[in-house]
DNA sequence: CCGTAACCGAGACGGTACGTCTCGTCTTGGA
DNA sequence: TCCAAGACGAGACGTACCGTCTCGGTTACGG
């Protein structure tokens, strides 16, 4: 039996002194997001500023340089908060994957529209975007569940012989949801019920056996 | 005694003093493009300052604020010249609407794929979809004689009994770019030739008679 | 004939960009000056701030920057101003050389009691004794013409015979001066107008023909 | 009815909870002291903080701030330290009161010409300059004996009949200390062993018989 | 053909925000 | 209870850029 190496990361390199976060303070974590939140629908992403983030907050910035690597890390715990709490995602399940999907692309298509909604949302795109790490906590925090839950909708579908048995979900999804998203990102055309019913119609054209 | 006039000029109000285009500096304005586009590349879009680009141009902060709105304006036409020089586009047309598809798609993907593109064309993405004047401008120049050309390749096939003669060929652009699109800018999946082909495939479904 | 050497310079070294004079603002430097002047008085040399005196002055901070060292510097600046409009020193000349010192003594000792001057003054101290090109500076602008009124009096005084002929003038000053100075910087003892008299009455006893 | 107690008590107030002594970390404290000296050697006392004194000496910041005021005074029980180690202080009596001056005050002279003395005992003497308290401790445990000792050496000379029997003494400590003191302090001129001669010289003349 | 009115390079200006540093206080866990 | 450690609110540091505003210099009309 061979010993256990003991350290084997290979550039350690006069550490980089984390902090320690069992000493974190909760109330400090909870004023920067309640704040971030605030300002963002405020003045909006751009003008957003890490000095007004702590002056609202009733926090020194060092205790944001401490724990959060941007502005848009900040932006980006803001409002995974927020969505995580908004608990598990159910999608309707009536049977008809046309209708269903109708009005889980039309329910999209609304949220799009609110404005309260949009600036947030746009802010929160654009930061994943620019940070592929950032796109990965996304993924792994946000995007999974929801996915996962459409995904199993097809699934549904497909056991109940509505969708072809060898098609690609993931293909399918992409179908579905990235082209309304493209719409509403660039402003590429108009973001309506109908788009929405004609989009799923299209694609579960190419889904049918 | 006649009554004051009152100003009902709807627009002068204090002119804001435009330049004059005819008197404009060309070898400026080429000048600014170019050291925008080298420091995008050098430094990236959010580290680029327009005091670097004057720097780097040899040329005054008033003429870049005289002649452009702001960093972004100043982003979009450099880049903006570059492919309006690129002239024309034409897509294949071998009479296989499947097979051309695929080619096209793959060499967008190879495009996306490349380092040296994938930066400054992520740069200016993030600025259209920051903001709409932007994004107006890049639909009318850059993105309506591309969309056309795909457009034209679609009818072609539409005529070649290939694709419904009732198929929504904006959709159906819609359908075949957006997925590319979205896996691309947030890194949701991998982007290669094989997921191009089965885009195409599963579209093609979609569309056929 | 040889040809004239293009750049003798040995040290060029990618030039630390100093500004133009030509082009400084005098009602910034003034404002400067001025916002020194009542924050030292204030709130003190010690917790005195770069950025309250570009608040107070209504001035950028980059603008105290570019055009001096240190805050030590600003603060040098803002009494030399201060002292040069004060104009020429002229010492009074009775006759009576002992009368004399003992006048200009005592005035010295009272301007050190007085706690206007007293706080700004200090600060000037320290600053000096803390800088090698302040006291530079300092001796040059505020000391020399001051001390030369001093020693033209006791010239005055060796030609009425009242000092003896070779007596060396700088050390007498310091003789007279440089007690009083250290007394006063660190409080060792009494500044009254006997220790005054006391010391010229030993001083002189030591420049008697 | 009695009057109501007016509160006499001219101490405790919401007493601030003073550490008790008998507990103090020996080691602590040397640490801090050592930490301290050398800082001071290597940065400067403009820039030495507290944290990095407890950094280096490997000791909590509360533990500095509970033994001492503030920097100043951290800075001056470093040096005292090692000045009260020195032990008691001796001047030469040789009975020539000319030479042994010029032998004291030519080592003192050597002592501020010596940069590695330099610049911790200018930032001792700025900040005694600045805190009076400090400066009444100074004057107590360090200024004191060696004060005393050098009147010593003129008593003698007065009961030698070298110098005047109504002299007064401190007044000649000043007189001969002081200008080497503001030489030194405010750079105003070269210290060198010939000026302590003259000083000497010129001193004695004031105070001889 | 000669002002004179624009654009031009340059860069100082009043500001905002950055990210870092240090202050002095407060909290936690170990001895 | 003291200590090492270090998070905290606070706020100054010195730098980078912002967008505006002069400065001279240099075209390029238009009287």
């Amino acid at each position: 039996m061979s010993p256990a190496p003991r350290n084997t990361d290979p550039a350690p390199e006069t550490a980089p002194k984390r902090p320690d976060p069992a000493r974190r303070s909760e109330r400090s974590r909870q004023a920067v997001l309640g704040a971030t939140r605030e300002l963002v629908s405020e003045v909006g992403y751009a003008k957003l500023s890490i000095e007004a983030i702590a002056a609202r907050a009733g926090v020194g910035k060092q205790t944001i340089y401490r724990w959060w690597r941007s502005k848009g890390t900040v932006v980006f715990d803001a409002f995974l908060a927020l969505s995580e709490e908004a608990g598990g995602v159910v999608l309707p399940d009536t049977g008809d994957i046309e209708a269903d999907l109708k009005a889980v692309l039309r329910a999209t298509v609304a949220e799009f529209a609110d404005p309260a909604f949009e600036a947030p949302i746009r802010a929160l795109n654009l930061e994943i975007a620019g940070d592929p790490e950032l796109a990965a906590q996304y993924r792994e925090r946000l995007a999974a569940p929801v996915d996962e839950a459409k995904r199993e909708r097809l699934r549904s579908a497909q056991r109940a012989g509505q969708i072809r048995a060898d098609a690609d979900l993931d293909l399918a999804l992409e179908l579905l949801y990235a082209p309304l998203y493209q719409r509403w990102l660039l402003r590429t055309g108009p973001l309506t019920g109908e788009y929405a019913d004609a989009l799923v119609e299209h694609v579960l054209r190419a889904l049918r056996p």
